[in-house]
DNA sequence: GAGCACTGC
């Protein structure tokens, strides 16, 4: 085995440890920190170590490659644990999962005494996740002082930041960069950078020794493209003036089956062409990889040395893409994990102090305030209701808790469980959609048009059909539905109805298989629960035409996205008010997958809305301090509400995302 | 008739 640099700062780590509670150990892909760290700690005699990853294939794989180190069966002394698979036993001393699952764990044991050591790994990645354990951490080894050690582990992150937030903790660097990577830019902006990816990877595959090239594209669409196009160049060598080249897609919609293709070695005198989005950027290190065509330097150089090209020139690269990621807990909804932290009822955490390495917006936490207010998870002074508490246990969103909550008591949870589920698999259930092959939708159609009412109702119509099917793996494939997605949907579907069953007063509602819904065909109780839980997703038709004007982004005009079954009436007309599980923010906003919904159940809402009250809201039912002066606040109707206002922050979120890919779209 | 990508419980 190559030996890794980690290994020769094996004294200094332990003996940094040792001596802080919390260590910051700043290692480049390749130092072996992934691997190494948990090892060195466990040979030197500390009890369970957990080590987090932001993604479950790393998790997986990770654990694998320490077993196999150590010499033993993967699942006793070193295991995982993701979502659906936990791969440990009583022995387990070294344990890999993703930070989600760590988040649940210290929801049944907010201390985490099982564990002597916690590696929050991949740091730099920033995922929502990592930075609220962060937080998490920083109180815990104030309580757990004498029995705890936290690492912090990351590639780039910048270590005086998190030094400085962990109480100046020390910082160790482990160089890593095995082999050294040319880094070439063009001369000018490329007018295409289709084109120009093209061009550049035929000259280096014409003129340059072998090694394979990995070019990065935005997304699936230009793959496709891109992939067609090299493919056609290449046949047109003339036989023998080159080597073969094979050229190889890779993106996450992409079946697993095809994605680890990149992962066997080419034939002799072959090069390997790898056209991949982002994936190949963290998930997945692709060995033999020497040449890249685009910005990430870093996947090169691995195992030899390697040359990055970049196809714009550096003044471009410096002045505009030089942006740190911006952590996601500063761009998206904070609802689900506030909720998370009152529900961990910590007495010295208070939710808009909570101590952040990069804190959210005031407003965006006052949004998700909001949000939760309006579904009844926290009360009129910002403190967690017995309802919240309920649906923090459910890995969903707030909105889709509420609405299982609701469902469940109106008899139709099972129908609401299914919808859940398919939602949370929504993105790989349908088939890698090429532009010829349009006819497929119509298949399922006549099985399942969601009568008119929208995707909510569409997706479990698909759902009862495979139930009826007795989950045959053949209907799914000859209805054009990704059977690893469904089997996903049944497994969610199952977690789901297990802790409604543990939490829920009565006898769940599961068993029914929705016979009484279906046969109603309006689904009535269905909808309107699902109106319950996206209070703050509610949007209302305009008058004269089929835009609608979200209730909850003031007067945002909205369209239905053009891929959604809800029909219109005799009149042309779409229904008066919908729910929408999420907006798409495109030069023009979408609603994607809406469901109608009447105007009585949306008065409730509105009038809610009415005897909201942020200030109270936020002060936690406390007395107010002083840093945030009340007429920074954003101004509530509190009569006389036609457009409410419950989202502001999140539509100047939104309003940016469009800015970003108009300019975008303005570049190419 | 338009669709940025990726990840997690």
């Amino acid at each position: 085995m190559v030996s890794l640099p980690i290994v020769q700062y094996e004294e200094k780590i332990i003996e940094t440890v040792e001596r802080n509670p919390v260590v910051v150990v700043i290692g480049e892909t390749g130092s072996g920190k992934s691997t190494q760290l948990s090892q060195m700690l466990h040979r030197r005699g500390y009890g369970k170590i957990a080590v987090t990853q932001p993604r479950r294939v790393a998790a997986v794989s990770v654990a694998r490659r320490v077993a196999q180190e150590l010499g033993v069966q993967l699942g006793e002394e070193v295991g995982y644990a993701i979502r659906f698979e936990d791969r440990t036993s009583h022995s387990t001393r070294i344990k890999y999962l993703t930070d989600g699952v760590l988040l649940r764990e210290s929801l049944a044991n907010p201390e985490l005494r099982e564990y002597s050591v916690i590696i929050l790994d991949e740091a730099h990645e920033r995922s929502l996740n990592t930075d609220i354990l962060m937080g998490l951490m920083k109180r815990l080894v104030k309580v757990r002082s004498s029995d705890l050690k936290v690492l912090i582990t990351s590639a780039t992150l910048d270590g005086d930041k998190v030094s400085k937030f962990f109480a100046d903790c020390p910082v160790l660097n482990i160089p890593g960069k095995l082999y050294p990577v040319e880094v070439l830019y063009s001369s000018e902006r490329p007018s295409s950078y289709l084109e120009s990816s093209l061009k550049t990877a035929l000259d280096i595959h014409i003129h340059q020794p072998e090694g394979d090239i990995l070019i990065f594209m935005t997304g699936q669409d230009d793959i496709e493209k891109l992939v067609s196009k090299l493919e056609d160049k290449v046949r047109a060598l003339e036989e023998g003036s080159c080597m073969d080249a094979i050229i190889l897609p890779l993106h996450g919609s992409l079946p697993p089956e095809l994605q680890v293709r990149v992962f066997s070695p080419p034939p002799p005198n072959c090069r390997r062409i790898i056209v991949a989005t982002n994936i190949a950027e963290t998930s997945l290190t692709v060995d033999g990889v020497v040449v890249q065509a685009n910005q990430r330097a870093g996947r090169a150089g691995r195992t030899c040395p390697g040359k990055c090209y970049r196809l714009y020139p550096s003044r471009v690269y410096n002045d505009e893409f030089l942006d740190v990621t911006v952590p996601e807990i500063q761009r998206s909804s904070l609802a689900g994990s506030v909720l998370y932290l009152k529900s961990l009822d910590l007495p010295d955490i208070d939710i808009l102090k909570f101590d952040f390495l990069d804190p959210p917006s005031f407003e965006s936490l006052q949004d998700a305030l909001k949000q939760l207010f309006l579904i009844d998870a926290i009360d009129e002074n910002g403190a967690i209701t017995s309802f919240g508490q309920k649906m923090a246990e459910l890995p969903l969103e707030p909105s889709l808790a509420r609405t299982l909550m609701e469902a469940n008591d109106h008899g139709c949870l099972s129908e609401a469980l299914t919808v859940a589920a398919m939602l949370s698999a929504e993105t790989t259930l349908l088939p890698v959609q090429r532009k010829t092959e349009k006819k497929r939708k119509h298949s399922i159609s006549n099985l399942a048009d969601g009568s008119g009412l929208g995707d909510h109702i569409h997706l479990l119509q698909i759902y009862q059909c495979w139930d009826q099917s007795d989950f045959d793996i053949g209907w799914c494939k000859d209805n054009g539905l990704q059977v690893r997605g469904m089997l996903f949907v049944r497994d969610v579907r199952k977690q789901l109805s297990q802790i409604m069953q543990k939490i829920s007063k009565g006898p769940p509602d599961v068993k029914a298989n929705g016979k009484r819904e279906e046969f109603r065909q309006d689904y009535r109780n269905l909808r309107k629960a699902l109106c319950v839980g996206y209070a703050n997703q509610l949007a209302e038709r305009k008058m004269h035409h089929n835009g609608y004007r979200t209730l909850g982004f003031q007067g945002q005009v909205v369209q239905v996205h053009p891929s959604s079954v809800l029909s219109l009436d005799d009149q042309g007309k779409f229904p008066d008010y919908v729910v929408y599980h999420e907006l798409i923010a495109t030069p023009r906003p979408y609603m994607r997958n809406v469901c109608a919904v009447e105007m009585r159940w949306v008065i409730p809402i509105i009038n809610k809305l009415k005897t909201l009250d942020v200030y109270k809201l936020s002060s936690g039912g406390m007395h107010h301090v002083e840093e945030e002066p009340v007429k920074n606040l954003p101004d509530l109707p509190k009569k006389d509400v036609e457009v409410p206002s419950t989202a502001d922050d999140r539509e100047s979120r939104i309003q940016a995302a469009r800015e970003r890919f108009l300019a975008r779209k303005g570049k190419k």
